[in-house]
DNA sequence: TAGCTATGTGTCTTTAGAACACTATCAAAT
DNA sequence: ATTTGATAGTGTTCTAAAGACACATAGCTA
């Protein structure tokens, strides 16, 4: 039976997923990586979707997102923290296009799953996603051009958010979405897009400093139709630290 | 089949398990509760738990944490709030202790289990365990004095405690652990064990006084053997504002 | 060379954190 | 009646960080 592991190899446990929710940042706004998972009544139509299937009787939470992650979208070694579980009953079978899709998919559709979610966040050009397994496509949408998604995929990427929001005021994290070189304007337009609202230029700069987490590249934006930019890189060393202890006291 | 709950009734999933911390507090300590869930080598040892076990397919996981916790202790109407999943394959199968009691009372008792945990704080008094359901007691034990757990609900135990800390700097949930009426300096007491360091008393007064959630009862204790202590209750109006909202820096 | 655009910078005021020591009030013991 | 022991209660100073606020600069382009 599919509940005893110890002695099958690798059998899909029906009543357990693991979702993926990996945030991207093209220095103007925030991305959310999404997989087309396939309409199964019109072709033409899309069923978007968080990274996410069932787990490996044999595998850990963790494992399970990462190799779940790079099957759907060809993304691994990142850094995946958990957010939660999400086990509404009926959270998989509000919608008659989900239900269509598990009757195609799965080989007990009608099981009651619940999903434990994961996210990340990720320098986007880095990450090309490549669609495999059962994804027709794998790509970065914009986070406000998200609408409807899979089961109950929007609430867990509402989830997703509220979390990074407590996150970036007591850890650096947000230096994961940035590219290695970037300016300490490109850093405060992410602070005010994962916040949501308007920060100080003049304070920003003096509290993220203060930090000393940024290393000053001596080098200047080049080929830009103002004011050339200082470059800066981040301290790994510091960096490293003040995730560790996180700081406190970083308000916004 | 176990894992097809459309048309079942009750029946328990066996991948998918809840887990309850709940703390208290004796104006000393602080304190879980813990059931006894029996040993089914030597009926005179002990088997200590976290309050937890399987839930139904048909109950979202919310209900059932408050389920599993009324079936074992007898507690109930209180606010749960998760911690996340445990998912390692063989968390459950590492001791034989652990794997003696799970063929002693699991259908599946080789079933692969995730866990999802909860926790809670409580006024210990309001809260008098009756263990029943395979829980042989229930009741307080001074977290001090917790040692050995069945399966990983010592990781549990001390991911809760995290939270605790976590979130007692942004929220005002302390409350929830002493009586209606109490003094600054058991608040203060409580304070000091949950963050497990010596706050200076003067600066705690003023900060907690200064977030407008306690009322001045205008009674003082009564037949204490020193300078008897103003008593003062949460005002509630405040308190829930300020438990919606959070603080952002409350840092001690 | 004028105009556009984003960069980069400093000060003041207010608020909150941290460190620190003595007096007051009650009950119990003598 | 007095002393003792135990905990309650109280203010100030120093320092650090938050928040509000405006103008000159450097490079590109037309």
């Amino acid at each position: 039976m599919n509940f005893k592991s110890k002695n099958t190899k690798k059998e899909l446990n029906p009543n357990v997923s693991v979702d993926c929710v990996i945030f991207g940042f093209d220095l103007s706004q925030l991305y959310i990586l999404l997989i087309d998972s396939g309409n199964t009544e019109d072709y033409k139509q899309s069923r978007m979707a968080v990274p996410g299937d069932l787990i490996y009787d044999t595998e850990n939470l963790d494992e399970a997102a990462r190799r779940v992650l790079k099957e759907l979208t060809g993304i691994e070694n990142i850094y995946l923290e958990q957010i939660g579980a999400f086990g509404d009953p009926d959270r998989i079978g509000k919608k008659e296009s989900d239900r269509k899709w598990l009757e195609s998919i799965r080989a007990q559709p009608e099981a009651r799953v619940i999903t434990v979610a994961y996210y990340s966040l990720v320098k986007m050009p880095n990450f090309n996603p490549k669609a495999s397994s059962f994804a027709k496509s794998a790509g970065w949408t914009a986070i406000s051009e998200v609408n409807e998604l899979a089961f109950d995929h929007y609430e867990i990427l509402e989830s997703a958010l509220e979390q990074l929001k407590r996150k970036i005021k007591i850890q650096p994290i947000g230096f994961n979405l940035l590219p290695e070189k970037f300016t300490l304007s490109q850093l405060h337009k992410l602070y005010e897009c994962i916040l949501g609202k308007d920060l100080d230029k003049r304070n920003f700069r003096r509290k993220i400093l203060n930090l000393n987490i940024l290393t000053d590249l001596e080098e200047k934006q080049i080929g830009v139709p103002h004011k050339p930019s200082q470059l800066f890189k981040f301290n790994e060393e510091n960096y490293n630290k003040l995730s560790l202890e996180g700081f406190d006291n970083f308000g916004f």
